[in-house]
DNA sequence: GTCAAAATATGATATTTGTCATACATTTTT
DNA sequence: AAAAATGTATGACAAATATCATATTTTGAC
């Protein structure tokens, strides 16, 4: 069992506010996963039980639409938590959870982080902030979806996923998803999708290659959106 | 100064924790505002220092778009809290909170809140839980603005309106919006609202009378989505 | 490596939605 | 009451987007 306090991601979470016992109960009682790309963590209805704390990897929480099309509500990199509201309101999952690459998580049971909870007040502070964080990007995301283009939206998208996520050696964006899945972020069809990122190419604001995807002048990009 | 202890709303909220001796000395420290229909309690980038309870009448809680166009994010009702989110994050208000009636809400500043939220355990988690539905309501919008028609936004939002703010006597819809306020609820131009409205109106599943909507058969209505 | 399956790409077309113009109705001001 | 301002309604059209069909390319299984 491998110890929580040497662990580097436990910074860049709420559960940097964890002294040495309570990370060492943590690392008592806690189980770590390889989940491997295309597999989910849980879904949508699932009962948790705990929190997920993501160690290595990145994967997408989406929710299946009326019309039968997975919508991209949030992208998890490695040092932030999952299902912290689910454990909050006591209810089940309202996304699923899917590898976008091969991940290592570690799963917490709600009994212990209510433990921290509520006997440390900075971890509890910690994870308000972040469900307030994520409340606010997601009246920002819905405004979007609301409101701009999807040309806008795929622009911004593209952008976003070179700024968060960063890129290769040979420049293309880190992150691989497929067109289904970028549509499925910015919410619109997969053609839709594909057809714009053609037309970008053409327009040499970014160069397809492959699965890859190249930022050619981000500013103009910007600006084109 | 109105005693908050006989307050009727307070049981509707987070607010629903404190005890007597909190209750007073919110009574003691609360401001009293009377807002007309049309003006803003805060706006998008305002220091609010403190959270207001919404005593009476409903607001808007709104963001202007990069195309100039404003998108409601919710309605608040009697009962609610305004300003959670800005309090914890220690942030500026997001959202303009913009009265649709006349209203009756109280200030409670910000360093009484948060002597109740650091020492009265149920009321922070109370205040939590409430944040988490705001996440999840927001992450739920987001996916119908990027997954369903506008045809499909409307119908729900009438349905929601009515169910959430219930009927007059007459039958019609109990809350006032202007034509342009529900497109901006469903995240459309005004004219494709009204044109909307219009032909749902010629297909008998609501009618319109004036400012006046009447939801004509509620289960025909929801199956058309 | 070969084949089948899946993903990506593109064309043709239909549908949805936005924009602009204008008419009509209602409310507010004078 | 008249005039102006605002809100609602509708037509004509343009633009954006979805859908369906069909290539083409890539990937994965064998």
């Amino acid at each position: 069992m491998s110890k929580c306090e040497q662990c580097i991601v436990r910074q860049f979470s709420s559960l940097k506010a964890l002294n040495k016992e309570e990370l060492l109960r943590m690392a008592e009682c806690k189980t770590s996963y390889i989940i491997k790309k295309g597999e989910s963590i849980f879904e949508e209805g699932d009962v948790t039980n705990g929190i997920y704390c993501v160690k290595d990897g990145v994967c997408k929480l989406s929710k299946l639409s009326d019309n039968g099309k997975d919508q991209i509500v949030k992208l998890v990199k490695p040092g932030e938590l999952l299902g912290q509201r689910s454990m909050i309101s006591d209810e089940p999952a309202n996304l699923s959870a899917i590898a976008l690459e091969d991940m290592e998580v570690c799963f917490i049971p709600r009994s212990e982080v209510m433990q921290f909870f509520n006997h440390n007040n900075q971890f509890s502070m910690n994870v308000m902030k972040t469900i307030c964080e994520d409340l606010k990007d997601a009246d920002d995301h819905m405004v979007n979806m609301a409101q701009k283009t999807v040309r806008q939206r795929l622009v911004e998208t593209l952008i976003y996923l070179e700024e968060t996520f960063g890129k290769n050696e040979d420049g293309s964006l880190h992150i691989q998803l497929s067109r289904e899945e970028l549509a499925g972020m910015i919410g619109t069809a997969t053609e839709s999708c594909i057809r714009l990122l053609s037309e970008l190419n053409k327009s040499e604001l970014i160069e397809l290659s492959g699965k890859k995807i190249f930022i050619a002048d981000k500013n103009k990009l910007k600006r084109f959106a």
